[in-house]
DNA sequence: ATATTGACTTGGACCAAGTCCATTGTAGGA
DNA sequence: TCCTACAATGGACTTGGTCCAAGTCAATAT
């Protein structure tokens, strides 16, 4: 069983046949599926479930913390249950495979003040692109 | 004159009114049009323009290498004259203005091998986020 | 065990961003 | 000036996502 979930029930959140299936399906490691995907998913579980609460429970786990939103492509949004360490992501240009990767050092940092424009700069993503061992 | 036009020319780009405004309208530093504010600025001049003919150009201008398309924040794409030296964002928060940031190093040496799954990487791109002076 | 109720789910309408296509127009060469 | 390959048009369509009124139900209280 998913600590994801157990941490839920944890917060008191109030579990439904809906909800537990969009959560176990938010699981394992280097999993970046779309709304869609998700609903596919859990859909096979739970037939009736709707479209609109997939999209209300991921827009949840997202305002709670325990997942993570990713825009990796401009097309649809990706949803990221490894939220608890920050990371960043590999992305194959062939296939879209997704992996998450932790760089050396603080990106941050590459930044110079010149380069600023007096912004007070909080957070730094990364997307490295190239082409997965299949694809290359 | 903008050089962009005099560019696409020298290339033999077939020129009319509506992809010389649309040409026109993208010139500047830090300029980041969306598709429909590029639509609303060539029409404030060439007010039959069509959106379809907008989208066109701006696809073409993409592949020719003249313009590039950056995808800030999950929502529409923006259009990036600034195409010529490869650059990043630093995007507020607060009233997503954009700056073209040129941080130092070469941030895919951070990416040590044993995060590299096998890929091949090929670019970087980073996005930094903050607040802009006005909205801190 | 049952009643209660506020929160959750549903399906469909709606929306924004973008693509596609048949028709009409025209830039630029002969 | 004529021709024609390429470009522009506008409207339908698609994708990804939001919103809402109505119905349902999980959790609590009795
Ligand atoms: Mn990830
Ligand atoms: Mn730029
Ligand atoms: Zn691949
Ligand atoms: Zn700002």
């Amino acid at each position: 069983m998913s600590d994801l979930l157990e941490r839920l029930r944890g917060r008191g959140w109030r579990m439904t046949p809906q909800r537990r299936v969009v959560a176990e399906v938010l699981a394992g490691e280097h999993v970046h599926l779309t709304a869609d995907e998700v609903l596919a998913r859990a859909a096979a579980r739970l037939p009736e479930i709707a479209r609109a609460t997939v999209y209300n429970t991921l827009g949840e786990l997202v305002a709670l913390g325990e997942v993570a939103e990713v825009a990796i492509d401009g097309r649809a949004k990706r949803y990221d249950p490894n939220a608890h360490r920050p990371h960043q992501h590999l992305v194959c240009s062939g296939c879209a495979a997704v992996r998450d990767v932790r760089p050396d050092g603080d990106p941050l940092a590459d930044l110079p003040a010149a380069e600023r424009f007096g912004f007070t700069v909080l957070e730094v993503e990364v997307t490295y692109r190239g082409l997965c061992a299949d694809c290359a």
